[in-house]
DNA sequence: TTTAATATTGAAATAAATACAGTTTAAGAA
DNA sequence: TTCTTAAACTGTATTTATTTCAATATTAAA
């Protein structure tokens, strides 16, 4: 996959952000891998190209990136997994292999919920279960 | 606030777990508590009755009581709070003053979100934002 | 009262995230 | 291009929540 490193110094340039190759790194490496990685397994991955990459480094630029609604946090039970896109979705997460999926259907009814009292600026949603495709593996016993 | 240490007892048996003075303090004390306590709160508070409690014996039991569907956990952020009630309800939680408000509305529309292709067993929500009384303050200037 | 299975305890280990001080780098000015 | 400075990066040390584990104590049933 060719992606162009000029995107991203782009995307850091328009949120005043410093260009560093640290952070185009991380932006590439989650534009690529839809997985919703964590931390670790991003620092793991991109220590390959640089080796003296600080996981430090990883935890400041994903913060900061989150700051500047670049990357999404997502937090999974007791994992944080981050998320390149941007636009609200939920996710489905299945016990038995682990994958995260997106969930792309319409948002329910959040301000009902909660009426018009509290003012809502975040909404954390995941379902947790066993996926389609582990379902029809047929490997369930409970 | 009076509250039989039979109810407790009662209930335990009822899941053939064994009746012990931790677990009893821990069901009674979520009772009282309706905060959404985190397991080291639980801890400092019962350790004043009893001195020789052990941190893990708060994680053990919890953990276990939950396997058993009598306190629910929530993870809001980093930080984990149990509580006792376990009809399905999700939570606000208001990050000014930290207090968790259980949100009693209707349910939204789940199934609709993930289709019938896989099986969802967890719904975990929360919203996070300011509450009404912390609105009220009018401290706002984010 | 005895017994065996289970629970509790407390110390030690683990893991994820954060703090910090020293070094390096990005980016604008000269 | 070189200089300058604020900001970012690195690596180690630390923190905090949770888990592991072996020894001890307790529950519940015979």
């Amino acid at each position: 996959m060719v992606i162009k490193v000029e995107k991203f110094v782009s995307i850091l340039k328009e949120h005043d952000l410093k260009v560093t190759p640290q952070r185009i790194a991380i932006l590439r490496y989650l534009e690529i891998h839809r997985t919703h990685p964590s931390a670790d397994t991003i620092y793991e991955d991109l220590k390959a190209d640089n080796p003296s990459l600080s996981k430090t480094t990883i935890y400041n630029s994903l913060d900061m990136l989150k700051q500047h609604g670049l990357v999404k946090a997502l937090r999974l039970g007791s994992t944080v997994r981050y998320d390149y896109s941007t636009n609200r979705h939920h996710h489905f997460w299945c016990r038995r292999c682990g994958k995260i999926m997106d969930i792309t259907g319409d948002d329910p009814c959040w301000k009902d919920m909660v009426g018009d009292d509290h003012r809502v600026e975040e909404v954390h949603v995941y379902l947790k279960g066993v996926c389609s495709t582990c379902l029809k593996k047929k490997k369930e016993e409970d």
